[in-house]
DNA sequence: ATGCACCCTGTAGCAACTACAGGGTCAAGT
DNA sequence: ACTTGACCCTGTAGTTGCTACAGGGTGCAT
């Protein structure tokens, strides 16, 4: 299938799908007499692998990592978990962090009343980091 | 005070007050003889006002308006609400997001028993989003 | 032959910094 | 007087993960 194709059938843009070879995330395709890349099923599947992982959130060289381990089918399993265990734990810390910030932003914008800037509540609350309830 | 001061005053890298000076977030300052910036009180609670904001996650152009509004003491306030509380409903939306994939991520990780690449779970998981419980 | 959709390469842009390279300045110690 | 070290300057390039051109070529239908 030409490049049109697979980026419909992954979603993905085809910006994107030339930049991942580029970089060498994706092997380089067999080109058509008109120099058109041209891709097959493996090549589909290891796209919709990356774009999966791009939505859960792995960076580009865990990707790379995962994909090392999934080419080498003997190598031991225990990598891939860790990986995705690291990943795990950098999300549960981003929702914590996420969480505390929404509470200060909750108290902050709470404090509104409406009037000008100059008797603001938030504009002062931004200014003023005393009058926070935890680190950040 | 010269930029190194200020740098500790605030918990600034040095390069990033530079920056800021550059994209015009904070104003020029006076120079020394020697072609120093010299920082007095505003500049210091202008940059404080700055980095408070950007760690509660308020883009650069949200701080902009932000500090337009200060600079104007006369304005409605109404303005800051409005940016704080769009800031929130998107913090409340990346949480959201977040815990999806926490949820998606932990029953990936819980798959793995160890063993050789080839019988993955956590890999054969990736590969396939027909395992997904949401939508991502 | 002339649209039009599609493909190609190469480069530049985005956010928000961070990290040099290659220099100048200044105060303290010897 | 000299050197060492900490500090400061400008300007440019790198980071992550794309996205958006510019300027061209290809393929097929009308």
């Amino acid at each position: 299938m030409k490049i049109g194709e697979l980026s419909r059938a992954t979603g993905t843009n085809i910006e994107t799908i030339r930049y991942y070879e580029r970089i060498g995330l994706l092997p380089e395709p067999d080109r058509t007499a008109a120099n058109y890349r041209s891709y097959g099923d493996p090549h589909r599947a290891r796209l919709t692998f990356v774009r999966h992982s791009r939505d859960l959130g792995f960076t580009i060289e865990e990707i790379r990592s995962l994909l090392d381990l999934s080419d080498d089918p003997g190598r031991d399993c225990s990598e891939a978990d860790r990986i995705a265990s690291r990943h795990l734990a950098q999300v549960e810390e981003k929702i914590a962090q996420l969480t505390l910030l929404r509470d200060e932003l909750t108290r902050i914008v709470g404090r509104c009343r409406g009037g000008i800037a100059a008797d603001c509540r938030v504009i002062e609350a931004l200014g003023d980091h005393g009058h926070c309830e935890s680190a950040h």
